[in-house]
DNA sequence: ACCTGAACACCGTTCAAGT
DNA sequence: ACCTGAACACCGTTCAAGT
């Protein structure tokens, strides 16, 4: 969908950077209100060819929650790489938390988007999750994690602090609501 | 907004009901797509009635969400009178998730609403609050629940319950995810 | 007081014409 | 290949006319 099938043409790939970042700015800045006419209008082209490329306001949104799946991908690549296992888990979940405060274009989306339309991240999540698998399986070996934690649960946890993060006015509110969980996820 | 204030004449109460119980269908069945049209007319009556009891789509959310609230109250008050103050707390929190569970509705309107339309709710939002605020410092005077828990982090963690009920297929994925809350609520 | 529904406004999406 | 923007469709909201 937004994959880079055959390289673009300069000009097109510049427009489909400028339309992201236009849509990530516009998100945030009036949520799901936000038009695909202005969206499109600050990137500096015609509407047409936002939905050249993104032939849904949905696929817009999958859009950028992909390229914040990425980068959730190499915190986790990193964290896994430096942390101790002991708290690793703990680590991965705060800092993804902490990536997405600021980013309310994703909270949006994931807000918003219906599951289905998910294809084009299927992906991104699969290297991510097999990342997270490890995490959470040292983190048990270790015994600083609960047995029962199953490594799909990782998507509701983050998927809940995320949700808090967008409806709880409170700025910490979010934050001790991901305390909660931590200390929920420890043995015992 | 909604509160009836003078007493409704017998065929505009009768249309209020059906437009309350039309809405709920509706919202679950299509969720936000569900339209004015549509639920004026499974009410029986034309749009110009929806709009006369609610200014706006988002005002009949909030009527549907203070609904449930009064039920939170009445389960709260309920768990409380009964309940060993050692796992109330848990108790209402898995009651209260339970009731939201089958309302597609109510979850909704939760996710969809600005916080700023709330001003209705506020009294409900009192109501409850007390009796909350009670199970809470009840459960931390007979060591169950952790010290530092506020009762203002009830809202932060059923919503945020409420949000993966929404989000995540997998029905079990909610009650792993407050199973794991709920470990985190008790002391150590 | 309360009801109705045609008309209006807004915004997502399409498509014919252009480079 | 890719771009443009006027036109279309859909749906939330209003309001003049009716009981």
């Amino acid at each position: 969908m937004t994959t880079a099938q055959r390289p673009l043409r300069a000009d097109a790939r510049r427009n489909l950077e400028r339309i992201l970042a236009s849509a990530r700015t516009l998100f945030a800045e009036r949520g799901v209100h936000a038009q695909m006419e202005d969206i499109a209008a600050r990137a500096g082209v015609g509407v047409g060819t936002l939905y050249r490329r993104f032939p849904t306001k949905e696929s817009l949104m999958t859009a950028l929650v992909r390229e914040r799946f990425q980068e959730f991908t190499v915190i986790a690549a990193e964290v896994e790489s430096t942390c101790d296992p002991a708290d690793a888990l703990a680590t991965v979940m705060r800092r993804h938390a902490e990536v997405v405060e600021d980013d309310a274009a994703f909270q949006l989306a994931m807000m918003d988007l219906a599951s289905l339309h998910w294809e084009g991240i299927e992906q991104d999540k699969a290297a991510l999750g097999a990342i997270v698998r490890r995490i959470i399986e040292r983190g048990q070996e270790v015994g600083a994690v609960r047995p029962d934690l199953r490594f799909e649960d990782y998507g509701a946890l983050m998927c809940s602090t995320t949700a808090t993060m967008h409806f709880i006015e409170d700025k910490s509110g979010w934050r001790r609501q991901q305390e909660v969980l931590l200390a929920g996820l420890r043995p015992d």
